[in-house]
DNA sequence: TTTAGCACTCGGGAAGATAGAGTGCTAAAC
DNA sequence: GTTTAGCACTCTATCTTCCCGAGTGCTAAA
């Protein structure tokens, strides 16, 4: 059976009532807030018929109704309209974002603040995905003797260093050739083609200095681990403790199961870039309560998108909230925030 | 009137069976667990005296006794033996620190998360604090035209770097000129000492480029404010989310307002800074309940202790905990891992 | 100074009563 | 067939009352 126009119009009243005030809905509650031309008993009917269909529930007998998780996806699957940003919020997003970022990572970062700020739930920003970039530069820098920062620069703009230890009577000189050796080798290849094997042959064909092979592939090691690290997806969440003034955390055992599943930042990367995949084709992906896979996370929903660097296809923004969200808002400000991003990283 | 012994073993008692439970203790409780060769009557009178001192508190007329901030007090300051780690514990930590520590952000990282796991609480480490450090290097690496990395070397082995953006005709060899001519000028300063025109003077007496002023003007405030940038102290704090299972913030409120104080890391780094003034000579530093200044820490305690690089006083490393902590143990542990950091950061 | 004894206090849990919001059903009206 | 008024019914949340028991403070005796 299909919903008809007034059920479709009852459900979403309902979504919205509850979503503003985390109470059940009554059939009273509904008509005082809406004008509907009908009366109570009418809409008690259209409830009774929407719970049947699955799309409400009921906490208990003698109480209003709530929206279950398949009554908020047809929420926001057919039934919500997303406007469009007021001009202030644009504003204010935009100047948070107007930072001067030279790399990537505090762009992200002030996205991630704006977007937890603008929304009051929590937010998410992930580095752009490593299996769409590949290796620009990598710059070996000799601090001290016995000490060298490795710095590897992606395509994405991702820089990452890291300070690694060889032997101490290598000189500036020698490790910087070894760097561009390896820079020469290996510039333009896909990380997931770099292996510890393929970075001694570039190497070993692209360099001068003359060194014991046991000391050179020390070196290259540290090298390779390097660039594996910078592999690793960088996530910045904020506004995590904004949940304990919702109602529905208001029982600090739910809010801990929630908080410990988001500290593994981890977890959390790999659901989006899993979810992300199944979504492929559509402009944001929403989990809703339920849906999401992610233990503690079953009194939540989960938005994201995706931002693009130079044009193609790179890391997520996203929003934690309560399944109780604001939807249509959230996903505004999200959009927004994307399209700020993409903008600012037009040019790779 | 000063505590005599029984009263000073009761109190001690008290803290501890409070600590252990956190309810209120009773006369007759404190009878059953320990063994005072009186009778409760005897301690009901000690327990009333204590409580007219200010030791002791009652939640209300009919419960048994709470220690008082004063209480707590007098237990960490004299009642108390801090005993040492159990060898199996001290191997744990060994274990979590004994990473390949090549920045000491990393060793630190590690330090954090082997206290916050050890005590169960809220865990701080912060880098070594500025005043104590100077420049020992400044290196400027050149990503792609336009863009530089600026890497900053301090003495207590904070490496910081930082992206910055110049006009993208100078070349890697001027950068680099730049960087050191900068460096050779003022490396082994304090950091206070820096400012925008020693920067530029150090660079004018050394450097041999030819630039317009005003090109090579750009470029040294970049690197200042790189420098100034790697004066910000860092902190690493783990282990929040674990207050909630706590009794005492069973009240989401109340871990809220913890939360929003230790989300602004430059607040509880100040406030480290300062108290760390006012013990100076003490081995650690404890504060507790409303001797702490920061909002929403009244029902916590701190403590924290200070680590040295090359012998010298540097950071510190601390842990939140509720005022009802396990002193001695967390001091034991604490100190343990002061100990472990002072080792590794022996040589500067 | 210590102890036994006892009356008193107060919080917290159990039990019961009540109000009110909301439901589902029936039968009449449109 | 759909809508509506009316009504009995259900269930929670709240308030009151009551009582238990842990714990206290005081007194008087040891």
């Amino acid at each position: 059976m299909a919903l008809d126009n007034r059920k479709k119009e009852v459900l979403q009243a309902i979504v919205d009532d509850y979503v503003a005030n985390c109470e059940p809905v009554g059939s009273k509650a509904l008509i005082d807030r809406h004008d509907f031309m009908v009366s109570s008993a009418t809409l008690r009917n259209d409830m009774a018929e929407l719970e049947q269909m699955g799309y409400l529930e009921k906490p208990h007998t003698s109480a209003g109704r709530i929206p279950s998780d398949k009554g908020y996806r047809e929420y926001v699957d057919s039934l919500m309209k997303v406007d469009k940003l007021s001009d202030e919020e644009g504003k204010e997003i935009k100047e948070k974002l107007s930072v001067s970022f030279d790399e990537i990572a505090s762009l992200l970062k002030a996205a991630s603040s704006a977007l937890a700020d603008q929304t009051g739930y929590i937010s998410l920003a992930m580095t752009p995905k490593l299996t769409s970039s590949y290796l620009t530069q990598l710059k070996m820098l000799m601090i001290e003797p016995g000490k060298v920062l490795v710095v590897v620069v992606l395509s994405a703009g991702v820089v990452k260093n890291r300070m690694v230890r060889i032997p101490d009577f290598l000189t500036q000189e020698q490790i910087a050739q070894i760097g561009n050796a390896v820079e020469r080798g290996l510039s333009g290849l896909p990380l997931s083609e770099i292996s510890l094997i393929t970075v001694a042959t570039a190497a070993k064909d692209n360099q001068k200095v003359e060194l014991p092979d046991s000391l050179l592939n020390q070196v290259l090691y540290e090298a390779y681990t390097a660039i594996k690290q910078a592999d690793n997806l960088d996530v910045y969440m904020q506004g995590k403790h904004r949940m304990l003034s919702l109602p529905e955390f208001s029982d600090t055992k739910r809010a801990q199961g929630l908080f410990d599943t988001l500290s593994h930042d981890g977890l959390v990367a790999g659901y989006v870039d899993e979810v992300t995949k199944q979504d492929e084709k559509k402009e944001y992906m929403i989990r809703i309560g339920q849906e999401i896979t992610l233990e503690g996370l079953d009194e939540c929903s989960f938005i994201t998108t995706t931002y693009n660097v130079g044009g193609k296809v790179a890391g997520n923004i996203g929003v934690i909230g309560p399944k109780r969200m604001e939807y249509s808002k959230v996903i505004s400000q999200i959009n927004f925030v994307r399209m700020m991003l993409d903008e600012k990283l037009k040019q790779p």
